[in-house]
DNA sequence: TCATATATTTAAGTAACTTATATATTGCAA
DNA sequence: TTGCAATATATAAGTTACTTAAATATATGA
């Protein structure tokens, strides 16, 4: 597992980027799915998932659909135009970030930045 | 600029992998090559980094040496051998890190998981 | 009958940061 | 010679994105 301080800040951007990717998702799925991706290294517990879904739609970013689906609940979540705006600035960022992070764990020897 | 929440977590692990790289450092020294690898995507302030290195000094993982150079105090850190199979395992987390979020944002979509 | 999986919600607490402030020297430009 | 930028370290106060924990409810298989 990583630690989730390391984790903490990306969240959100995971949330919405798979969001975008799968169309219309429920919270549930969306744990199993960040799981999935990340082999288990990084899991998404509810009390961080739900507040930020919460968060985004009253931001605007996200809009619900409820739907029954055996008795329970489900809340789908969806990206409005603001929310694929959010997403594209958000991943660009991320990317950003990775970036940097492999030239502090890569870096190269012969690269003299001096 | 990457979003701070985005990096607060990774700040510890980049300060130990530079040590690591460039045998001992002083604070301002340390700034300046994030910024530098980074191409100043990354920033550490002043108010995140010393309390950073004094932490790691309590707990064993860096040393320091004061010298003077130009009337100005320059407190020099270093890796004890405690510290360098601390900062083995912080790069290898981060580097999972950096994995799982690559499998985030570039997914595969030939490859289905289901 | 009981644990596990499914599904959402929210309150309370933590800690890694940011922001701001303080202090002091060197060196360059106007 | 005045004043700003760069160099160099330190710490107190505040923020906030999380974690942990507790609550609620149904379906399903052992």
């Amino acid at each position: 597992m990583i630690s989730t301080d390391l984790i903490k800040g990306s969240l959100k951007t995971i949330v919405l980027k798979l969001l975008k990717e799968n169309g219309r998702m429920y919270g549930y799925e969306i744990t199993r799915k960040v799981e999935e991706l990340t082999a288990g290294q990084i899991k998404l517990t509810y009390g961080a998932l739900y507040p930020i879904l919460h968060k985004l739609e009253n931001e605007g970013v996200l809009v619900t659909e409820s739907e029954n689906y055996n008795n329970r609940i489900r809340v789908y979540y969806s990206l409005t135009d603001k929310g694929e705006s959010v997403v594209a600035e958000k991943v660009r960022e991320m990317k950003e970030f990775i970036e940097s992070l492999q030239n502090i764990v890569n870096p190269q020897p012969g690269l003299n930045h001096a």
